[in-house]
DNA sequence: ATTTCTTTGAGACTCAATCTCAATAGAGGG
DNA sequence: CCCTCTATTGAGATTGAGTCTCAAAGAAAT
């Protein structure tokens, strides 16, 4: 489905409305792999000459989110980052300490024994943070 | 060791100076098991009339992570929870979604494939954030 | 006791994110 | 196409956790 479409679909679904900015910042979202935070999305669309103003961005994000459109990463350093998640499988984060290259990854074992491990402990698992801090062995990393 | 020693020997192998301050700090955070932010640690020392600045709560709590007496947790909320971790064995934490309440989790397995996903993928971990979030099966949790 | 240099407290400041409210504009009906 | 009813928007104010500033206080070594 394309992606004005999907949009226009959920929107009248919530009984939202189908507005110009909010097609603009689902279309910038869309536009790259990623992981972005709110003022770069913003900026994104000031410099294409886009009229979207900030406060309608972050409105707009928690609209994707709350969708299922878009993803919220947290990476603890004070911001949240983006990605689109439309007909995106489940992935977890890898991210360098020196060059913050943020790299994906999905482990089946690991998904199924943190299921284990919650019920376990008494827990229905309804999302979960599994984030990996380290070095890349990047050469082009600063630091090698 | 107690911990008034514990923490003379650190300050004293960094050349920080021992303060009243920051032994009510660190006296407070060992006070309980809970994960509690900056702004809860303060009011427990205004409470028990300690003259302990918020700056200075802030500060030490600060010197006391970077030393590893104490872990900070980003649970996603916008503050940081910190625990004492003098002595307390590595674990990664469970949610309830319905009542915040906070439980610790540890598995051997899932920290063994985290190393060699990451090894497969070009790192080296130097730490991790592994969090679930969901609903717990207590009786007295709201939503029951 | 003196010197030196760190630490402290009070409040100003930062920064991402949220809120306010008047003005604007979708969407459905006529 | 116009009208009405509401949701949405923009600009700027506000929030809240956390950090910074700088003069005054106080460790620690001599």
């Amino acid at each position: 489905m394309h992606n004005t479409d999907k949009l226009k679909q959920i929107l009248h679904k919530k009984n939202l409305r189908y507005t110009q900015q909010r097609q603009e910042v689902w279309d910038e979202i869309c536009s790259t792999n990623e992981h972005r935070d709110a003022e770069d999305i913003y900026n994104s669309l000031r410099k294409r000459q886009t009229n979207v103003s900030r406060a309608t961005v972050y409105r707009t994000i928690d609209v994707l989110v709350k969708n299922n459109l878009v993803r919220r990463l947290d990476l603890g350093d004070g911001r949240s980052r983006f990605e689109n998640k439309m007909g995106i499988a489940h992935h977890d984060h890898i991210v360098c300490l020196d060059c913050r290259k943020i790299v994906e990854f999905m482990n089946e074992d690991i998904e199924e024994i943190q299921e284990q491990v919650a019920k376990e402990m008494g827990f229905e698992i309804v999302r979960h943070v599994h984030q990996l801090f380290g070095r890349c062995l990047d050469e082009k990393c600063p630091n090698k």
